[in-house]
RNA sequence: GGGUGGGUGGCAGAGUGGUUGAAUGCUCUGGUCUUGAAAACCAGCGAGCGCGCAAGCGUUCCGGGGGUUCGAAUCCCUCCCCACCCGCCA
């Protein structure tokens, strides 16, 4: 949603936006929609202007008895009352008519955005530790995971399809240990509140936080009309929908470890083999409500929030600036971390950090109160801190051994039961 | 699934057809007092839209939509949501 005062004094602003999204300039059709709807707004005020004066002298008269007054003025106002009502009816439908095409219409792009086609055109910005090296030709975490006889792909297929899996034994533990310290490494280092929220959200929810109405393929429906959260973001950011917020209460940090569904519809195809692309994974999520003033400093540091994970488990990661073409529909800014994948020998996305300005907050009516008593929109900001599933991959391969067992990253084993190695006892 | 009761301002909570945008309390903001703070006291305090340089004026909003009426937070219909009780299940 956008400011539509904002919007008539900055035209330029808003359509270059657009035009770098790709979708081109957006703001004569809205002014025009939005011109329409205040015509019938100004001409509908005068008639109700009318009519509640007449109202109150009727009111009047027939208080002091004046029947023949009250009878004169009733005649007066006779056709009054279809004028208003058509008046509402236009305003009605002019209203929602614009509604609908602006929550159709992306974010606004941060002004430092690189221009890019697609993910070839993201700008790396930096790089943790070099790609890990081998004195063997390093296997992909399925080739490991089967041989370990500790992650099967046949099992998940046989009761759900492609793109599950079940894991076992130690690398079930290894999942739960990764989402359990990363979640350790937000609340107690970083500072966030640790939530347990719904999977399961009303569509004002989805539309909230911008996967409705466009993006409904994406994601699961159930049969009575509510949605599998594709992330926790859904439900971290919709904790502030419909609440109007004390500047001292904010910010806000949220952050959870939930599972995360997706259809992958759009996805045919790609990524098949493996867990890097599922219809259930886990995740741990931050959500950051802030004022608009530190929107910019907390996007850098919630970068480095995530980025912490990698280096407590020295995984080589490098990360990127998402260019025009890559970038998410309701995000201004968003930067990917991606870790070294021995096995496919390149960087993956493990996690994504973005900005999101006051669009979010404004789709699910979120405000505060500033420090002078005016209201005004949040600022949302979210990152995964990090995917499991995928940081899984990354661990199991950049620590594998010519053997196929896993070692495990000190700081992990604690959360192993002291377990050091994978597969060790084969 | 069956039944009952509800949805009013940041919160709590009055208000059942007429100058009510809405009593009252709390919170919050400013002030008085105080060495400072607390308490007490005084004052202020909803949001959106339109017009206007502004002061301000107008209008809408008491869950959503529709209806009755000259006039609706108040009456009727409908949908959504919430709470509680019963049944069922973990």
């Amino acid at each position: 949603m956008f400011d539509m005062k904002w919007l008539r004094a900055n035209k330029e602003e808003f359509d270059n936006s657009m035009i770098r999204r790709g979708i081109g300039p957006q703001s004569e059709k809205l002014l025009e929609l939005d011109d329409a709807r205040r015509a019938t707004v100004a001409s509908l005020n005068e008639l109700q202007e009318l009519r509640n004066k007449s109202s109150k002298q009727i009111g009047q008269a027939k208080a002091r008895g004046d029947k023949e007054k009250a009878q004169k003025l009733l005649a007066e106002v006779a056709d009054l009352k279809a004028k208003v009502q058509e008046g509402e009816e236009s305003e009605r439908q002019q209203t929602q008519a614009l509604n609908e095409f602006m929550l159709a219409l992306p974010n606004l792009l941060a002004s430092d955005v690189p221009e890019g086609e697609d993910e070839n055109d993201n700008i790396e910005i930096s790089r943790f530790m070099e790609p890990t090296k081998f004195d063997f030709v390093p296997k992909e975490h399925f080739e490991l995971g089967e041989a370990l006889g500790l992650m099967d792909f046949e099992a998940s297929a046989r009761m759900s399809g492609s793109r599950f899996v079940v894991l076992k034994g130690q690398l079930a533990l290894l999942e739960r240990a990764l989402g359990n310290f990363m979640l350790n490494v937000q609340t107690i280092h970083h500072g966030f509140t640790e939530v347990s929220a719904p999977l399961l959200v009303r569509p004002e929810a989805m539309i909230g936080t911008g996967q409705l109405p466009k993006f409904s393929e994406d994601s699961f429906e159930t049969s009575d009309g509510r949605w599998l959260i594709p992330t926790s973001e859904v439900s971290l950011t919709n904790l502030v929908r419909e609440q109007t917020l004390s500047y001292k209460d904010l910010p806000l940090r949220y952050s959870s470890l939930s599972y995360c569904f997706r259809s992958e519809s759009g996805s045919a195809g790609k990524d098949t083999r493996g867990m890097l692309r599922q219809h259930q994974f886990s995740k741990v999520e931050m959500v950051i409500i802030t004022t608009p003033d530190k929107a910019d400093e907390t996007h850098k540091e919630m970068l480095g929030f995530a980025q912490e994970v990698f280096r407590r488990l020295k995984i080589p990661y490098r990360t990127v600036a998402l260019c025009t073409g890559d970038m998410g529909n309701s995000m201004q800014r968003t930067f990917d971390i991606e870790a070294w994948m021995p096995g496919q020998n390149t960087y993956r996305e493990v996690s994504s950090v973005s900005m999101g300005g006051d669009w979010q907050a404004r789709r699910m009516n979120a405000r505060y109160r500033t420090e002078e008593g005016k209201v005004e929109f949040v600022h949302t900001l979210n990152g995964s801190g990090v995917a499991v599933g995928r940081l899984m991959i990354a661990l199991m391969e950049n620590y594998q051994n010519k053997d196929g067992s896993i070692s495990i990253p000190e700081p992990l084993q604690r959360y192993m039961n002291g377990l050091e190695v994978i597969g060790a006892d084969k």
